[in-house]
DNA sequence: TGTATTTTTCTTGTCGACAAAAATTTTCCG
DNA sequence: CGGAAAATTTTTGTCGACAAGAAAAATACA
């Protein structure tokens, strides 16, 4: 008979699963989901077969159809109606959207935060930094991609606009899922001077410095999308994946 | 392996209700729903109950929850996890994040458009203006509220940039609702200085003046914002809804 | 009478089942 | 063999049922 189980189909994640308190089921399958396509463990353009998944996970297939939905509304996903749902590609050919609005969020999300920021605030931008810190010395290449997006999420979240932050966490996922494409190459070049810059932001925005917030975060982001596009160009795999 | 039995007796079930298409459930109410919830037939806060849209929407509870999921992820609703589902209150208390996000909104996806539209998407955003002309001069004021909101979509669209665009049309949706709480004091005093305006806007984005585009983008945000504004404040049902 | 505690009712989260659509395989006929 | 039609398998959308939590009601006790 057909037997399509993959090699990796060893996991720890059915054993944990045991005691689930109630409520917790979509969240729970949410979260795997979600860690997984950024981590493109899900590869884009896969398929997401649900009976598959309740059993991995080993729940029903209602809560594995509501955190789908989830997804989809988040654009991780791709439901195609009566057919399957899929992992949404990395569209490339859309990359200037993508640049043009992580771009402007990024200026708009710091240059709020050195607005409305409170003191707790910085408290947690700096926790994040160290984070980020950490993972460049590290030299943890999946840790500084993590750790950079908590980092300006905590300044978005200082920003104090759910609309931006929204659309800038959604931002931050799909450039994780990007840079996750090319961390190979990300490893030994970047992190110093993003470390450098991210303390300039920090200054910033303590001293309430709405303009040269602006100016660090938008050449943060010019520097962050040059060099994604260098990484692009640069990668055979380019031709592949289109 | 297992053969199930291919003799199927006529179930006298399958007569009673075979009108909606399958897979059409849940986007049938979400549709209503959503409608109903910017209409403010829903009033904001007001609690939903599973079973009794179940019953209203003659159809199970489980493409009942799955709208009601993507609504929440939309920020519609506010889903209490174990307790009931609400509809997303109108937050007065910060309005001003969502005037300063859709103003920002209305500014970038209108010079999005002057810069990427094509002829069929003038012609759509025309319709649309005509479709609120039309609204304004038959003094329809939820059609002009409707009507608006599809001008300027249609404008966002043509803009070609998805993040822009789902954010704006969340945001206007908002503003549906919140227009909606003040709809009276709407329907005479608006009209012809947005029709001229509209006006003005699609010559710019034809033109494919970027500047000027963003110049009346603003002008107009500006203009909606105040007389919003004014209204909220005029109001003496602000100490109520608070 | 007022408050704490138990019991009952109600609502939600999850499950297994089944029918409809799509995908796949098999059969049939040239 | 080759391709079209039919049959079968797979997968999705929907349903009714049931148990766990929470809310409401009832009871007990000071």
């Amino acid at each position: 008979m057909t037997v399509r189980s993959p090699a990796k189909a060893k996991e720890t994640t059915a054993e944990k699963t045991r005691e689930r308190k109630r409520g917790s089921g979509v969240q729970f399958v949410y979260n795997v989901l979600r860690d997984e396509i950024l981590n493109l463990t899900l590869a884009p353009g896969s398929l997401i077969d649900e009976v598959q998944l309740s059993q991995r996970l080993a729940m029903s297939r209602t809560p594995i159809r509501e955190a789908l939905v989830r997804l989809a509304g988040e654009g991780l996903v791709t439901t195609l109606p009566n057919r399957s749902t899929v992992v949404t590609n990395i569209d490339l050919l859309n990359l200037h959207a993508f640049f043009d609005a992580i771009t402007l969020m990024y200026r708009v999300t710091t240059r709020l935060a050195a607005q409305n920021h409170q003191a707790e605030d910085l408290e947690a931008i700096r926790a994040r930094q160290a984070e980020f810190a950490r993972a460049v010395t590290d030299q943890d290449a999946l840790a500084m991609i993590a750790t950079n997006r908590e980092f300006h999420a905590a300044i978005a979240a200082a920003g104090r606009n759910p609309y931006y932050e929204s659309l800038f966490l959604r931002l931050l996922d799909e450039g994780r899922r990007l840079l996750r494409l090319y961390y190979q190459s990300f490893d030994d070049r970047l992190p110093q001077e993003y470390v450098v810059e991210h303390e300039e932001i920090i200054a910033a925005i303590e001293a309430r410095d709405i303009d040269e917030s602006d100016r660090l975060a938008r050449a943060h982001a010019d520097q962050i999308v040059t060099q994604t596009r260098a990484m692009i160009t640069d990668d055979r795999r380019l031709d592949i994946t289109l």
